[in-house]
DNA sequence: TGCCCGATTAACT
DNA sequence: GTTAATCGGGCAA
């Protein structure tokens, strides 16, 4: 049986926890997948909303490691991520795409479309799939409703730049699974791999 | 206070 | 390829 994620697992570098999470299960109330696509963000990195210091929207962030940081994007959709490294460091993943695998009614009810690729291949997609809002801000990712299961086996993992930033642009920080049909976007041939 | 810009998405031309 | 939807944060006035 997999293991299940613990607090421990997220206190560390999130360029470590990052990689570590593609092919790992994450289900809210029994519903979601396999971890594809994410994306690392830390303190001094000026793309991360930390970068300019707490604010009420952020202040999960600035917390411990191993809870859900969920904010609202373009005031339209919702984005989840994970908080990682020792309580200060403010750094956090943010979760963009899913191969959904468990409750596809419930996915394709909320989503309103049939599309088992177009369910959650996307930061905002995934939580409508997956029906988190920001009643899941703060939560700790190892109590219900989320669980999360360690990757069972090897995973190719690609890394590129990340996606519809501006800052920080050129930095490396998207990780994926390599040939995965349920990325958000494919990554460049050049794409390094990791293991 | 007002204005601009986003870690996005779907529906346009 | 372009644009609307819509809200929190940053910053100028």
């Amino acid at each position: 049986m997999p293991k299940r994620l613990t607090k421990r697992f997220f206190d560390r570098s999130v360029h470590e926890v990052a990689p570590d999470l593609i092919g790992a299960t994450l289900l809210v109330n029994g519903v979601g997948g396999r971890l594809i696509e994410v994306e690392a963000y830390h303190q001094t990195d000026p793309a991360a909303h930390s970068f300019r210091g707490p604010t009420e929207r952020n202040a999960v962030m600035f917390g411990p490691p191993g809870y859900a940081y969920v904010y609202r994007s373009y005031g339209i959709h919702w984005c989840l991520n994970f908080v990682c490294e020792a309580k200060g460091s403010a750094s956090a993943v943010l979760i963009r795409a899913i191969e959904p695998t468990v409750g596809l009614a419930a996915m394709r009810r909320r989503r309103g479309i049939a599309d088992e690729r177009l369910l959650c291949s996307g930061p905002g997609r995934l939580c409508e799939a997956l029906g988190i809002t920001r009643a899941h801000n703060g939560l700790a990712l190892d109590d219900p409703p989320f669980r999360l299961l360690a990757r069972d086996g090897e995973a190719e993992v690609l890394t590129g730049p990340r996606i519809g930033i501006t800052k920080a642009a050129d930095k490396p920080w998207r990780y994926g699974e390599k040939g995965s049909r349920f990325l958000s976007k494919p990554f460049a041939a050049a794409a390094t791999a990791i293991y």
